[in-house]
DNA sequence: TTGATTTGTTAATCTAGTTTATTTTTTAAA
DNA sequence: TTTAAAAAATAAACTAGATTAACAAATCAA
């Protein structure tokens, strides 16, 4: 069933009892998007918050020259959306776009608030995915400071080991925050001191 | 009354009548560090979450080059702590130390998960306030990938105008992620081309 | 099965920001 | 009021990473 992933993926952290997961379901919906497809686009209001049942997404923002840069990316079991533009209900900064096609459980900002005022324990849930969420950013901040574009390419690789199969290598480059070029020299060296 | 800018604080968000203030004033406390003091220590566990009154502190920790490297500002109606140690109970990376003598508002993570229990709207005012963390934390990476070190230096000044007068240069530079150095150049092209 | 588009590599040149070192200014203790 | 320490400014040499440009693979539609 197309809930399974969701639900099991709840069950890690709270339990709901038949009515509760009655309700979950009728406060959410399942959507499919195709790859190329956005989910969210740049000046438009970000409408759902979705959970990744299976696929891969990228969120992304086209600075003042034009060019792309890629803030986070999303896989199965995983978040996403432009929470700014979510809890704001106002025009998003951010695209995010499905590199490959993708499975959805979603809700609006509307039926998450009627959620939490039914079900409490997953206000708690999502306090608590905030707070690892923001120590993550923090840590990604940390990293900018701390490590050379090569240490933070081994850190990445290390923390998504799915990721970087699934994505192409302008992609990866473009989330670090270098030039493509500049990830090839490294990838480069890398194999140079290895052998 | 001691208590009484906290308060003040919580009411902007929700209304709590006079048991709930009680039992917040029960499962908090007051307490008053003197400029130079660590309210957490690198390698220590970060005990209390702090509402700062009055004062002033910084976030910094130190690289493996021993080089420190300032990861937050907090004032008066702000919150400061090290999340990732708070949560998790570990030991920090981190540490919180006062710029000024700093009188705090703080509870323990024990207490914090009483008063949610508690006073469910306390843990939906948090749930937001995490949000909104995470929401300029996001900003911060995009602006680190987009801007020059004099653009987000400009930025700084925009966003917290309170802060450069209360701490030294170098600190800004350090908070920003560039030398101090590198800052006085910017600040002298500034001041060249505004004339 | 070809040719067109997307992705990745290499190398030369360039630049934003660092490093190191010296000097000046400000702060604060005695 | 003097003096030591902390903070800020200036400048030259240096480097991580960007830019530009040309080419090589890989992917994919027809």
């Amino acid at each position: 069933m197309k809930y399974t992933p969701f639900l099991n993926y709840i069950k890690n952290f709270v339990d709901l009892n038949e009515k509760e997961i009655t309700f979950l379901r009728s406060y959410t919906n399942y959507k499919k998007y195709f790859k190329g497809q956005y989910i969210v686009q740049q000046g438009e209001v970000c409408k759902h918050t979705n959970f990744i049942i299976s696929g891969c997404t990228e969120n992304f923002y086209m600075d003042q020259k034009g060019q792309e840069h890629i803030v986070t990316f999303a896989i199965e079991n995983w978040w996403s959306s432009d929470i700014s533009s979510f809890i704001t209900q106002k025009p998003s900064d951010f695209n995010v776009k499905c590199l490959e096609d993708t499975e959805v459980i979603q809700f609006t900002c509307q039926n998450q608030d009627e959620i939490f005022k039914n079900i409490p324990k997953m206000e708690t849930l999502f306090r608590k995915l905030l707070e690892k969420a923001l120590v993550s950013s923090q840590k990604r901040i940390v990293n900018n400071f701390s490590l050379s574009a090569k240490d933070q390419y081994i850190y990445f690789k290390n923390q998504y080991p799915n990721i970087e199969q699934r994505v192409p290598q302008y992609m990866v480059a473009s989330y670090l925050g270098i030039t493509k070029e500049f990830l090839s020299k490294i990838k480069a060296q890398l194999v140079k001191n290895k052998s």
